[in-house]
Parts: C-alpha cells; structure tokens; sequence
DNA sequence: GTCATTCACTAGAACGTTCTAGGGGACGAG
DNA sequence: CTCGTCCCCTAGAACGTTCTAGTGAATGAC
C-alpha cells in the first residue's frame, strides 16, 4: 500500500488541515511550510509529519495571492523554434536557483503572441522575458510601461524604451565566418541570407562588412534566402549556376546549411574539397556526425542568464547598465570547411 | 500618447478600482467581467469603460482561489522533442476554445519529471497531461489517485491503474509500411529501430508481424538503432554490408531515416531505385522537398484531442470506454519508395 | 526584584476575486 | 390593492495562504 492520500478526491488538504492535525495555529503551520524562522524544532517536525500524512500541497496561488511578491517570471515562446527550447533550458537552471518560478506561455497556431502575453500578465508574472518577439516595437514599449520586459534574440534600436535587449552579436558572427574562409584561402565567398527573420539584416551586413575589410567587395554575393531547409536548397541550385561559382557559402542557420549540403551532395559537388559551407546556430543538426557543420554557435546559457540576470535585477530595483546586452557568437569549425583546390 | 496605465508600477488595478470608479459595488463589476447575466446593458458598458480606463486586468490566481473549479490542465512535456511542441498545438488547439486554460510545465536538465508535475499540482490543476512519460507506472498510479491523468504516447498495459492512456497504434503503422513496399514488389525489407525508445517495441512487432503475414518470416532482419540520425545512418552502415543487400528499409522515425537517406546519398545508392526508405512521424522534415520522404504519418491533431477531451471528460463526470485510446496512423507517400530494379 | 530581550506561538486581518443570500423596484395577474 | 415574479443590484462571507501585531513565558542583565 502507498500512503494513503487520506483524501479521496475533490477537495485538497488545505494548511487548517495540517494545523488541526498538529495541534497548532494555522499561522505556525504556515511559518514551518516556508521553512521560516519562528518555530521550535519539535513542533516543526510534528507539523511536517502532519503534513506528510495527508498529502498536504501548498496551493501556489493562495500563496501568490497572500504575498506581495509572486517571484514568477514569464517566458513566451514560440513552439515551432528548436533555439527556443533551448533557451529555455537554460532559463530554467538559472531563475530556479535564483528562487524565481518560471510560469509558460507558447505561441502556436491560432494563440498570437498577444494571447500569450495576456495570461502571463493575468498570472501576476513580475516581468515578462519573451523570446524572439514579432510585436511591433510600440506594443513592446506599452508593455514595459507596466512591468519590466527583457527582449532576447530580436534588436530594437531605441524604439522601444523600457524593453531590455538581450541579443547575440550576429554580425560578429558573420565576420567570423568570413574571417575562418578567407584565412582558408576563399575569395569567392556567397552569402545566403534569411530574409527578413530576426538576426537577418545584421548577419548580411557583418558578411558584407567583412568581404569590404578583405578587400573582397567585389566578390559579395547575397542570395535571398529563408530560414528553412528549402531556402538553402534553392539558395545553393542558384549557386551551381552562377559564374564563377563561389567556393564557399555562409547559410543564414544550420538549416539552411543542411539544404546547401543535400543540394551540393546531389549535384556531386564534394563538401568541403569542391565548396566550404558554413551554418549558424551551432544546433544539434550541426553536431550529427554525418554532417559534421563548421558553424558559428550562439552562446545560449549565457543568453539565458542574462535575460534572467536582467529582469531579476529591474525587479530588485538595481541599476543595470545601459544598452542591450550582445553576447559574442564563437565559430566552431567542424569538417565542412577547408581550403579551396 | 497611449491610454495612460494609469498605475504607473507596484500596484495593479483591482476589481474594486473598477466598481469605484463605475460607480457599483465589486459584486457587480466581476459580474461583468464574467459575462454572467444580471447586469444592465447600460451599467455593463459603464463598468467595461472604467476597466478599459483604468488598464484593469483580472487576477487569474485570485480568480481561481475563489471559483471551486479551476479549469485549468496541466501539460508536461519535453523541451527537446518536437514531437511534444506538435502535441502542445493541438492540445491548445483543442483545450482553449473548450473553455480550458493550460499550464505548461517543461522537463529539462536538471527538472526532472517529479518536479515538472510539482509544479502543476500546486498551481492547481484540475488534471494531468503527460506526454511521453518515463516514470515508473507505479508512479503514475499514485499521481492518478488524486486526479484525473492522461498519459500521451506511452503504453501502459493494465500496470497504471486510473491512467487514461492515448496513443498511435505503432504495430498497425509498421504495418502499413511493410504492406506498401510489399504492394511495391519490396521482399527484403529491413527494420532498423528504436531501441528502447517508448513505441519502439510496438513498430518491431508490427514489422515482424507483417513480414510474417505475407510470408517473409525469413526475410526478417531487424537492426538494432534508435531515435537519432546518427543511429539511422549507423544501421544503414551496416545495411550496404549486408549480402543480400535489402531493397528496401523502415526506419524507426524521421530522424533515423534521414540519417539512412544522407548516408545512402554519401554511397551512391539512388534513392527510391536502388533501396526505398520509409520514416515514421511525418515530421516537418520528411514533408521538405528535397527529403520528400514516404512515412508513417501520426494524427498529432486526433491524439492532442483525445488527450483532452478523456480529461475533460474525467473531470465532468462521465463514463469513458475502457481500455486506451489508440489512434490509426496513415501512410504518407512521397518520393523515397518505389519499385526494385 | 525589576526590566528588557528573546523565543515560540496565536488571533485576526488581508490579498482579489466569486459566491450566497437577499433587498428593493417595476410590472403583471388576480 | 395585494401578491408573486423578474430584474438589477449589493452586502458580506468565503477561498487558502501570508502578514501584522501581538501574548505569555523563559532568560538574562543589572
């Protein structure tokens, strides 16, 4: 036999419950269940017995309700990006630690990011961390008027004040990339982009930035491109077709690469002794063996802690240094990039 | 400018702001917030233009301490399957308009499953549902002691007392498989599978099964592998050894097969006419052009359903059929299956 | 012996809602 | 006119917890 739940179904054990059954006032049961100091050591253990024995839970929103602060931060994501779960990966190991809940809220089909946002707000979350948000910088700015906002992975030049930015440097990123090929000995480095996703713009201008530092402008060459597998598919086709064909590429994201990759093996065009490829994200995609993707890796934990780091602190009332919080991307180079024949 | 929040921070507008201001008591106002009947047409609009003024948003948790239903179901799911954020569509999909808020609680490093539900319980879930759950079925029987649990996508024959099960029917999808590639000509055929992974056991058997029915017993090889591209490639590795070497191969999912197709690729077997490749899950990737991959579609919208309405259904009081609910899979045919040579 | 301090504990209010019970007024039926 | 109904509305309790303000006893300082 388990033991026994002492109540059935319907209703749960309340703190009264656990206070009769001890002996004591509802307010040293409350005191013991916070592990709060006020209690003497024997009736502490008694109290805990006594819980134990019915099966006695906490019930989070009395206790939210009752106290002024609820130590809940609400994350919004999107449940169609695999970099958002692991963000949230990380999230979650740095604000349990730090004492705060993490309350969920997902945006899916027919749930917009507005929905989302309005259950947090309704589950008195204190600040709101939103990954990758699309929202209209004002709308942004509307929401920071009323609790701290940290933004992660999308830019906001100055339009929405209020909103913390946490981001990775992309364009630092792309300069990398570009930096690994030229020291390999390319010239002919292509670019395919990812349209007009977040960390789009300022990948392409890193690339561009970049070839011009190398003395490569002339080489520049960006293909419009997207952020799936499809995209690099048909960035890399337009490729093979040009002339002269690049001898390396630069995906917008590991996805992308992968299309690049398919597209290349089929035409039988060898990787990386015929074209290097480079992807970004440093996903688990990159990391298979079989495809074993030089990219530049986004440094999530760091992310994750800093996006915490700040709306713990607004919360706190510490002063936080001014500007977004760009964290440096770091290339990893794996087996799809070498010098050119 | 924007409507002013009026309560610039710390305090948030109360039912009772809202009552003062429209000029009615607190009793009326929630009246109105809930959309209940018996409030006049003209004091309803009073009181919704004070709300709006004021940036008045109703306490979800004070709202719920009070109402004796919660009407809120817990979902626990894993960040790192994107299986789960599929389920986690339609569980939205299906939960909200039926008048159901959902709570998300993930499991991640370092949040194990008993803590992932921790959290549920105490914010007062009405009901649990788990995807994919890995714990012990004694486990799952205390939770389902105290309230209504549905387990998605794990089998639990008779061991789970209480535990609604939902899932696909994973032999009649290896079925399905095995009868179009033998409808193809197909009579070697390999299974490279799961391993230990949940459903895995019931796809070997169906393969098995299927063989045997269409008496290819002896053909039968089953190589061993798991939920990755890595094992995938690995068993297809061990394929092109084989002598004689199968026409065609089932995969234990997407993943796997993708890993089977790159590997392929990479040895310059065509794909469908040298060896045909069937996945199982349907996943964004196999449905991407340049995979095109035939498989063993699960009817995610059909099981997030189920899901929801056998827990509802608990917590309404009626009676449910016995036994499991289990969900036909479909074959999708693409471009990886064709005749032999 | 008196006073302050500490400690273990308690009564009761408070959090922001919803629910129960009921109070007036208007209206129609008899 | 009286009664019953219906409709709009309100007072006050309740939900399960934490917080505030204490109470009484024991300890220690002088």
């Amino acid at each position: 036999m388990q033991p026994t739940p002492a109540v059935p179904h319907g209703k749960r054990p309340t703190l009264a419950d656990v206070a009769a059954r001890a002996g004591v006032s509802t307010a040293l049961a409350s005191i013991v269940m916070r592990d709060a100091k006020g209690a003497g050591a024997a009736t502490r253990e008694r109290v805990l017995q006594a819980a134990r024995e019915i099966g006695y839970r906490p019930d989070a929103r009395a206790r939210l309700l009752r106290s002024h602060r609820s130590h809940l931060l609400g994350v919004r994501f999107g449940l169609q990006h695999p970099f958002h779960s692991d963000l949230l990966e990380g999230i979650y190991a740095v604000a349990e630690p730090a004492g705060y809940q993490i309350a969920l809220s997902a945006v899916a089909a027919g749930r917009g990011e507005q929905r989302a946002t309005d259950t947090l707000l309704a589950d008195r979350c204190e600040a709101l961390i939103l990954l990758g948000p699309q929202a209209p910088a004002a709308r942004l700015a509307e929401l920071a008027a009323q609790l701290p906002v940290v933004s992660v992975a999308r830019r906001l030049r100055g339009a929405a004040p209020g909103v913390e930015v946490v981001r990775t440097a992309d364009d630092e990123g792309a300069r990398q990339a570009v930096d690994h090929l030229v020291a390999l000995g390319h010239r002919d480095i292509a670019h395919i982009d990812g349209g007009r996703a977040p960390g789009a713009a300022d990948r392409r201008r890193g690339y561009r930035t970049a070839m011009s530092r190398h003395g490569l402008a002339d080489r520049v060459r960006v293909l419009p491109g997207g952020l799936t597998e499809e995209d690099g598919a048909a960035g890399a086709r337009a490729l093979l077709d040009a002339a002269p064909r690049p001898t390396a590429v630069l995906a917008f994201n590991d996805r992308s690469a992968t299309g690049v990759l398919d597209t290349l093996l089929r035409a039988r065009v060898p990787v990386p002794d015929g074209i290097s490829v480079v992807g970004f994200d440093d996903s688990h995609l990159a990391r298979l063996a079989h495809i074993d993707l030089t990219t530049v890796g986004q440094d999530i934990p760091r992310l994750a802690e800093l996006a915490v780091g700040r709306a713990i602190a607004r919360l706190e009332g510490e002063r936080i240094p001014d500007g977004e919080a760009v964290v440096a991307p770091r290339l990893v180079v794996r087996g799809t990039t070498a010098g050119p024949v």
